[in-house]
DNA sequence: TCAAAAGTGTTCGAAGTACACCCATGG
DNA sequence: CCATGGGTGTACTTCGAACACTTTTGA
């Protein structure tokens, strides 16, 4: 985020947000990448950003992964407005300032200044419509690294989210309602995995994400059904055990 | 719409507008409810409107309904939302302005005039996301009325549309792909039907949305194991032949 | 040769499809 | 009593769940 000038006058849409929910897969649970942003108080807020004049939606969403995570080329898909009059971030920076006063004259001061700040501290206290998006990304792939207005970035369990700003967790939760709902037809969940995995892997994968049990013959039987995964050469481990197939998927969402 | 004031003081969000797309349901055709402006030219544009500062976006797509069509009370759902930073109505605008040259001075004025219609051209003409809303509505029920705006608001079935503006087609079609795949899980169609309706009714309105047939026997079976309809008393037409019986939606979506 | 885990076939039950029959209604 | 259309029961097919068996791998 550019902070050299006030928001107002970085051609951004006005009063229109965009919140990415990151859905990674690690060690058989579903995670979310959550920033903490960097001041004093327990602030975890959604990768967020604006939308530049000239930027279609969908790439604004895209800018805002790359630039707060790093994260790029990913699985990404719109799923909710959320819009109500009362939606701003006024409780959040109110706290975040008192709780922050000794700040003022460094860190704070692009909030309070005069010259930028007071016309930022409007621009984000406003009444903000929210367009959310979830990615799903391999979580041993990508890389997501923290910038400076983040003191930590770190992947927190869907069960177990910290307590965050606004309507955030609400706007997980939806995402997360989405997701499961979609699945069956968009078939997408497989972007969660590695480039190859074994179906023990999408098995896991889908038990968690369902939070139910699967037989083996038969899940192998729906997912080979769909006709979206090709199967590669065996994946030897070394283990006492028949060496299970490889799998890939065929189109990359 | 208030043309007494230029649009960009009237307390919209900015570059945020909502448009509707109204389904109704008549001799077993599928339709969908859209204006047409008040100009020279054949301008069909779908209902749409902008999001005041203390006003819900639901609670907008509600007004915005009630407003241009007179139409309150419905069911409504939010699909998507487009935002290519391309999208702007520039060139729907100087096309109406063109054909409409001889109006300056009467009712293109609030387009051109200096004291409000400037502003409100360049406002009309920025770049606009827009939320789309789809409702379901009882055709036979609802009397859409006109504003000065539109010169005709008329029922169009989804496979015979008029041109529209803009991207306007296009959100049709989304909000009935949407529908369509919605549907099995929401089971919000019977909203477009009278308060109570036979099997019939509900089987040939399915057989409308979906482009094939059912069968009689197993269509009821399907139907009333959702557990959504209660059945009332016969309904006697003076037919030769058995009385079928009426049928409500329990809870109204 | 054995244990572990993967692949595949078979059976069973449920859900959906197709067919058939019976019933109410008014001419 | 008959034609029409509606309600319902029954057989069939298909799909998924449960069970069983075989195969591969390295110790």
């Amino acid at each position: 985020m550019n902070i050299s000038y006030p928001l107002s006058e970085q051609g951004y849409i006005q009063q229109l947000s965009i919140d990415c929910v990151i859905f990674g897969y690690q060690d058989q649970k579903l995670k979310v990448l959550v920033p903490k942003l960097n001041f004093k108080g327990s602030f975890f807020a959604l990768p967020s950003g604006f939308v530049y004049q000239d930027e279609d939606i969908d790439a604004a969403a895209r800018r805002i992964l790359r630039e707060r995570t790093g994260i790029k080329d990913v699985y990404l898909e719109q799923f909710y407005v959320t819009g109500k009059a009362s939606r701003n971030s006024k409780a959040f920076l109110d706290q975040l300032i008192e709780l922050n006063v000794e700040l003022i004259g460094s860190k704070s001061e692009d909030l309070t200044d005069e010259r930028s700040g007071a016309n930022d501290y409007v621009w984000f206290t406003r009444r903000f419509v929210s367009i959310g998006y979830y990615a799903l990304v391999d979580i041993s792939k990508v890389v997501a690294q923290k910038t400076d207005l983040d003191e930590s970035i770190e992947w927190y369990e869907v069960g177990h989210l910290p307590q965050m700003i606004m309507d955030h967790n609400e706007i997980i939760g939806k995402a997360l309602e989405t997701f499961r709902l979609t699945l069956d037809q968009k078939g997408n969940a497989f972007n969660l995995l590695t480039e190859t995995f074994t179906m023990k892997d999408a098995q896991q994968l889908y038990e968690t994400i369902y939070e139910k049990q699967y037989a083996r013959n038969n899940f192998q039987k729906k997912i080979l059904d769909l006709d979206v995964l090709e199967r590669l050469e065996k994946k030897f481990t070394g283990a006492a055990n028949k060496a299970p197939y490889l799998y890939r998927l065929l189109r990359k969402g």
